[in-house]
DNA sequence: CGCATAATTGATTCAGCTCAAACCGAGTGG
DNA sequence: CCACTCGGTTTGAGCTGAATCAATTATGCG
């Protein structure tokens, strides 16, 4: 939220240094369930980061040692070859980075880059391993997640294959809008270009899109989404495809 | 059943009925390192199911209790939604069946069909939930497969939109070829027209799209699958994204 | 043998990409 | 205050990869 995020919310965590755990911390859904003194411990062994939009967290290619959680921003995880970038996912607050990279110290099939301004948690590596073989709660939030991620990228593959581009767009603004906190007016939080990149099409297609889906009914002001006609554009938007959109419940937060 | 898989694996499994455990079943991948007691109490509480190629094993939309796991044949994700598929991954023999569905129960977003012969292992839900919180080593073969099916998804939606439609032919038969016994001649295991599903094309462009793929050194009589020339194949598949292709050191086969 | 399903081939269409140019808003500096 | 970049967005024209539709040939399979 905020203008171009002015201050507000960077004032929250506008801290000396890092590692300030904050009480918000422990309500982190990787958490839930644990007994406290676990979650001191693995707070205690983490590091907090901060990245200016545009920064990179993460590079394709390197295993990521630290687990590491979005603790505010959009986290862009794209593949990149060559001169052509391929969106995968966005994750915001409170999502693992790449949980399954980290686990198993594979190196990671895409690269993570801040596109706002960005807070990182990141816990150390060895902590979570004695974490997850003491605490079984532990081992099932990060499955959890995990779960949430392998569904955001079925749907993904849906979406490219059985969708038009049309459609993707107009069905991430609608998912976009609904996620938002409902009472304000709910805003498209990342550049243009970058929305492109994710919904797997170029920023001229995007654009072009964005025209034809202002026909059925959502129109996108400035960076504010108007939903003109609800059910047109649902309708528009494909028979869609899937049930329920229940990724909230499995910790997963993801775009 | 058993078509042109003759009597050999079939003879092995061809038994009174389901849940006959044999050795072979102790060295499924999931429970790798496991007390050989919990090994026994899970098998205790498992069928064997088969299904004749082309039957269903899960249908999108429903959730799966219990924990399947692919004992032979091959097992084809994908959504349908009206009179198109879209086919997400293909599992084989010693790969968990939508392990993410199971423990949360969610409702699958794809259905699950036998394209051949198969015959699944089914653990009982709530064995597998005791096991989890029992053994964190369990949990963390768990965690692994699902790690894979996260890297295979990736991988898939880089493929979608990073490559064409005759680069995705190539870099499937190349890998098919790799994963085969290395002895004997690699054969495609599937129908044509499920790998077209698979590869996100229709089966018309799939045909095309092999004489392309042939005049780059990789033939297909029957189903036979001939590199002719590996290097012309490999850079014609494209700058080959991604780092090695190590997705069986996370109990993943598939394809 | 003959029917049904799978695979090919050809002709046509269309969604989305590429390339190029115009446009626009925000800093920047004179 | 205005001119001037400079990145991002938009618009336009043309091209192309793959889908679609339709017809034909192969391949089982009962």
């Amino acid at each position: 939220m905020s203008g171009r995020d002015s201050g507000d919310s960077a004032a929250v965590t506008r801290s000396p240094s890092p590692d300030l755990p904050g009480a918000q911390l422990h309500d982190l859904p990787v958490f839930a369930g644990l007994p406290h003194e676990l979650i001191e411990r693995l707070i205690e062994r983490s590091i907090s980061r901060t990245y200016p939009a545009g920064a990179m967290i993460l590079e394709q290619g390197e295993p990521a040692p630290p687990l590491q959680i979005v603790r505010r921003g959009i986290v862009d995880l794209t593949h990149v070859s060559g001169k052509s970038e391929c969106g995968v996912l966005l994750l915001s607050a409170r999502d693992l980075l790449l949980p399954a990279t980290t686990l198993f110290h594979e190196p990671a099939l895409v690269s993570a880059r801040a596109l706002t301004n960005t807070r990182m948690l990141a816990i150390d590596g060895e902590a979570v391993a004695a974490a997850l073989v003491e605490s079984p709660v532990f081992a099932a939030n990060l499955m959890k997640a995990m779960s949430g991620h392998w569904r955001m990228a079925v749907r993904n593959i849906l979406d490219l294959n059985c969708r038009t581009a049309a459609q993707r767009v107009g069905a991430f603004l609608l998912r976009i809008a609904d996620l938002q906190p409902d009472g304000s007016a709910p805003v498209l939080p990342i550049a243009k270009r970058h929305l492109a990149v994710r919904l797997g099409m170029t920023a001229e297609t995007l654009s072009r899109m964005l025209q034809t889906v202002a026909n059925h009914g959502l129109h996108l002001r400035g960076r504010t989404i108007v939903i003109r006609d609800r059910t047109a554009i649902e309708t528009f938007c494909g028979p869609d495809p899937y049930p329920v959109r229940d990724e909230h419940s499995l910790d997963v937060f993801a775009l």
